[in-house]
DNA sequence: GTAATCCCTACTAAATTGATAGGAATAATA
DNA sequence: TATTATTCCTATCAATTTAGTAGGGATTAC
């Protein structure tokens, strides 16, 4: 199952890439506008910040932006960011790699000849989507 | 996260394709030899059963064994029964398929148009990988 | 009738998820 | 400078899920 947290931060970041406009987006109107837990929110974009995919002001009249243009922003990035490593396994996982304690042959292993598959093609999507291919009504 | 239950299921699953005897194979041996908990595969293998993918023998000399050969067992199957749905999310289930409560609309929905492709290219692969394919050396 | 095996239910500890609460730090502006 | 709006940070918490464990009933081979 995706987690609320990534649903959320996808939502967030499809309103602010439809928004375009040159001031910053607050927490309190993206939260009202996609119907999500302001508080929840504020800690999903302060990672999005702190992962460089958004950029935010402070203060009054604050909020956040994008870092990039959403045509720069991969999903790749933004799924690692919110959603975790991309693998379903760690020993089938490009950035996080891990050797499974018990697996003697990976070769041999049937979850992971499996889970590779599963990765790369899902890798694919990500590598191949970008958050304005989501913004845009037809794409 | 892939589940230790589906992982096990997999290993399993793999360990008696590869055994290709005729005789049902018991879960203390299948345990020992993947090194799972036996209580757990226990509970694991009985869900295989329920759901038509093995079969089994009661009593001494009793085990589990395939239903179908290994070239009929699709992943797509597989996965279902051990894992759950395929989709990320409900709204893009095939066979769970569930509307958002808030969604307004699911063409304009970036979470949806996303975890759609990934279900796409994630069920392309279990569409096209059997327990055959998982069971041989090279493949 | 005994031993080996699957079958079934119930329970539990640990981890994760999806929040909520409270306030500190910062910036605009009157 | 005081006020207000906002991000930033830490801590806490309830519900759910995961990964098992425990105990014994039912069935079959011998």
């Amino acid at each position: 199952m995706l987690s609320k947290k990534t649903k959320y931060g996808l939502k967030a970041l499809t309103f602010i890439a439809r928004s375009e406009g040159d001031l910053p987006l607050q927490v309190a109107e993206i939260a009202k506008q996609e119907q999500i837990p302001q508080k929840f929110l504020e800690s999903i974009l302060l990672t999005l910040r702190k992962a460089g995919i958004l950029g935010s002001k402070k203060g009054k009249h604050g909020g956040y932006y994008l870092r990039e243009t959403p045509e720069d922003i991969l999903m790749t990035d933004v799924m690692r960011v919110l959603e975790g490593p991309i693998a379903m396994v760690p020993c089938v996982s490009l950035n996080y790699y891990e050797k499974c304690d018990d697996c003697v042959d990976e070769e041999l292993c049937s979850v992971n000849k499996l889970m590779l598959q599963v990765r790369d093609s899902t890798l694919n999507v990500f590598r191949n989507t970008t958050l304005a291919d989501l913004s845009h009504p037809k794409g």
